[in-house]
DNA sequence: CGACGATTTGAAATCAGTCAAGAGCAGTGG
DNA sequence: CCACTGCTCTTGACTGATTTCAAATCGTCG
């Protein structure tokens, strides 16, 4: 299961049993359990096997932004792990089952194989592209924009995930917590939310979003799948 | 030269001359030209020997973004030459020599010697940190604290690339290139830093920026160097 | 049923954007 | 040497998207 997540890497061989023989402790989090905070020294990075996680950090105002929401498959700190302190927080968002793995191990495992290593460094490669693209959301686009935008994102990692269609899915955040991932209020969101929905871009039924017009919410939101570096997944959404 | 990078990671041996061999090309880039536009597959990957360069994104309504400024010794896009299409632009701000290097011999080399994978694996990681810190910057500070945020980062990182002081320093960028940094306008970041110097917090002449009072400054723009990760580097500001 | 969190809605306030125009400065060419 | 051109920087008045403040409704869970 360690190992669904490096296949969009180059392909491996020995390496697979390798990572498949990392030592591990599994753990339950409770929906809101911190992971990791600002300011730790972490000594386990950690596998979410299922669940959502999302990373943040508060300014001194108080006000959270999210930079990324993860879900089933990803390696959620390698950032913090390898960087000896951690510059932001890794909560969970709903419970979820993660796997812990030493600093060492990983470290370990990157030096003596390579490709792993690559395989590794791609991963957080492809978090910094969606932070960059999550900027330029923020910094950007309006409300509708990025709402839309953010929408999107969602609706194809999940798929890719195995865990909606590029139609239906359930959105595992409340609206605060969209507000904070794309920086506005969450009042504002609920206004947005619903011009989307009398557009009759996107239905809703309490957290579960159908996007009744992908092509076109695409549009709105100025989304591009190209930062999500999907080449080597099969053929995914489009 | 090339090594000056590695120094702030773990201490390399005969690793240090590898990466002195490495293979490259010395150009002279003008103002403006473009090293990687978004879309395109890089062959090299390059160094900065002198000059700013700058990694930037265009939204559909064509403003512009831009996530980081770069600066002698920064390898500038292993993103894009690890990840196999580039997601984002890259940019010389002024005239600027750099070192190419191919992607081949990149790879090679984090194969082959694991302390300086780690190490490049390491600079990648520290870019992902400061491209967190701006959307935070970006997504949860006003006008003013972003300017100021902006201005202690540039402050500190120029300094530890020995080309400015704490309080002195020359900044590369226009009003509008600034606005395109902070996602607002040019109109506003000129508002926002003459409130600044009416307020005895910097001075200006030209580009050159003084800073009076760095610790107010960074008050006001809730800056904390933490995620810069300068932990290895000697004793600079602070 | 009661309670607390999440969602909705409305009205007023505000920060930043837009539009417009002038001033400063550097480089170019006559 | 000076007029011309093109940026960049400045400033003012007006507009507008989003926030703030306040309050009602909905839903879920014990």
């Amino acid at each position: 299961m360690l190992e669904k997540l490096q296949l969009w890497l180059p392909l491996d061989e020995q390496d697979q049993e390798a990572v498949c023989a990392l030592p591990h402790t599994l753990r339950t989090l409770r929906a809101h359990e911190y992971i990791v905070r600002e300011g730790d020294r972490p000594t386990h990075c950690c596998l979410l096997l299922s669940g959502y996680a999302i990373r943040h950090k508060i300014a001194g105002s108080g006000d959270r932004q999210i930079f990324s929401v993860h879900m089933k498959g990803d390696v959620v700190d390698l950032h913090n792990s390898i960087l000896r302190r951690s510059d932001h927080n890794i909560q969970a968002l709903t419970t979820a089952e993660v796997a812990m793995i030493p600093n060492g191990a990983i470290k370990q495992i990157a030096a003596e194989l390579p490709m792993v290593g690559q395989a590794m460094w791609y991963e957080t490669l492809v978090d910094a592209a969606i932070f960059r693209e999550w900027t330029l959301n923020v910094g950007r686009r309006d409300a509708r924009a990025r709402t839309a935008h953010l929408l999107c994102e969602f609706s194809v990692r999940l798929t890719v995930a195995g865990l909606g269609t590029d139609r239906d899915f359930i959105l595992p955040m409340t609206q605060e917590q969209l507000a904070d991932a794309l920086a506005l209020t969450s009042i504002h969101i609920n206004r947005t939310l619903k011009g989307l929905e009398q557009d009759g871009l996107i239905e809703r039924t309490k957290r579960e979003i159908r996007i009744i017009d992908f092509e076109q919410l695409s549009r709105i939101g100025d989304f591009n799948a190209g930062y999500l570096h999907l080449d080597r997944i099969p053929r995914s959404v489009q």
